[in-house]
DNA sequence: CGGCCACTTGATCCGACTCAACCTGCGTGG
DNA sequence: CCACGCAGGTTGAGTCGGATCAAGTGGCCG
């Protein structure tokens, strides 16, 4: 399940495996943890919906987005994950979304087994575990909020002050992903997310470089907006 | 706007104040918490956004609503709590959504210092806390499809089938919120909510015993419209 | 240089919102 | 016990934001 799509134009597993473990504050009294690093392709699913969860996973460099599909093919992404961002901890031994790649990307996969033996025993870890899964309910909170609430240019303006805030609020921001992206992110169209950037645009709240690269000019007025 | 339907016709402080325990399941083994029982009067305040997080709940009777608000009056219902839920688990001392009574409601109080004191010495308690906030997490990735990219019917029919669920799948249901609520929750406005309700008894797949009572006549419908 | 993928832009459409009128059931007081 | 008041709900007419359908444009890679 974990490597059924491996696609040419990766290398799941790589050569020479890796080591990584769960650093610095997080499941750091966990030091015995240890994962190896796999590579996805670009679009390259990681596992899917339904799926049973035998690993969780960090994200070393690249771009995940994890997402739930409609039969008729209608997509909501519930959240980017980027480099430091554990994702994939799924309750009752299932995934309850699909994980791809979102750009090429390497990822340190953890036996979920042994993630949840040291829970089991460990309290700062169990504590870890449980604030990581609070912090994803909050992102949540905030985005059924976006999701039923604001309009489209609100909803930009709320992306792109997130992936600022990732960045470290350099106001320069490189997006990883695409339009598509974007629109399933925002519960919009990829046409009406290119429209609300040339919009912010023309307004010279932003300046768009290519359609990746992103400076904003006047943060206080997407701060207006988004909240 | 959020103090103001503040009503006159509750007792927030019951003269006799009652005692209840985390029971069965949940924290069986942290049998030491015990909490106040308090009473709400329908629109009353339980905790407002960004107030100190003194205390965590348990809804002993009654109905809760949790939401997200902008500046101006647009309203996000994150869940609705019903009897035996637990809420106002937020990270960072902080509360991150209001929380209201749908109707009156009785709830039990604990403090959150000492229920953090037991998780940080109890494995079972500090496990049974992270599998509650990862259901919380669950339906909220849930939800956000909903926000983000179902149809009007297609939300309402999951909120139908979600209510019953809860109910435990008799077909009959007895709604505590008014479509207010409804719409708040669906990302949708009362009117809508309305018309949806009419066009699914024209169909046959709902019957409307007044607002409140509604009972399931064709749920695989629903469930196609759900999913 | 050619081709394609991603993006932008334009024209039209449509589902849900808005505004407004009208029901309906229930509690209250005369 | 009835009439009134009113909160909540339904229904209707018209509008609008974002979706859809359809060209075009741009940039990158081969």
């Amino acid at each position: 399940m974990l490597m059924q799509t491996i696609r040419t134009n990766s290398t799941p597993v790589p050569g020479r495996p890796q080591f990584g473990t769960f650093e610095t504050g997080l499941f750091a009294s966990a030091a015995e943890l240890s994962g190896m690093s796999l590579s996805y392709g670009r679009d390259e699913e990681i596992y899917g919906e339904g799926e049973d969860a035998e690993f969780v996973y960090k994200v070393a460099s690249g771009a995940v987005r994890t997402y739930k599909l409609m039969r008729d093919g209608r997509r909501q992404i519930g959240e980017f994950h980027l480099a430091g961002d554990f994702f994939g901890f799924d309750i009752g031994g299932r995934h309850h979304l699909t994980a791809e790649a979102v750009i090429d990307s390497k990822v340190l996969v953890f036996k979920r087994r042994q993630v949840e033996a040291v829970v089991a025993h460990n309290l700062d870890a169990a504590r870890e575990l449980w604030l990581m899964t609070a912090n994803h309910l909050q992102h949540a909170e905030d985005h059924m909020l976006l999701l039923g609430r604001k309009t489209a240019r609100e909803r930009l303006a709320a992306f792109l002050l997130e992936m600022d805030a990732r960045n470290g609020d350099t106001g320069l921001i490189e997006l990883p992903m695409l339009r598509r992206d974007i629109a399933d992110y925002l519960g919009l169209t990829l046409e009406t997310v290119s429209r609300s950037f040339s919009e912010l645009q023309c307004e010279g709240v932003v300046e768009l470089d290519g359609a990746r690269h992103v400076t904003l000019r006047k943060r206080a007025m997407l701060e207006a907006m988004g909240a």
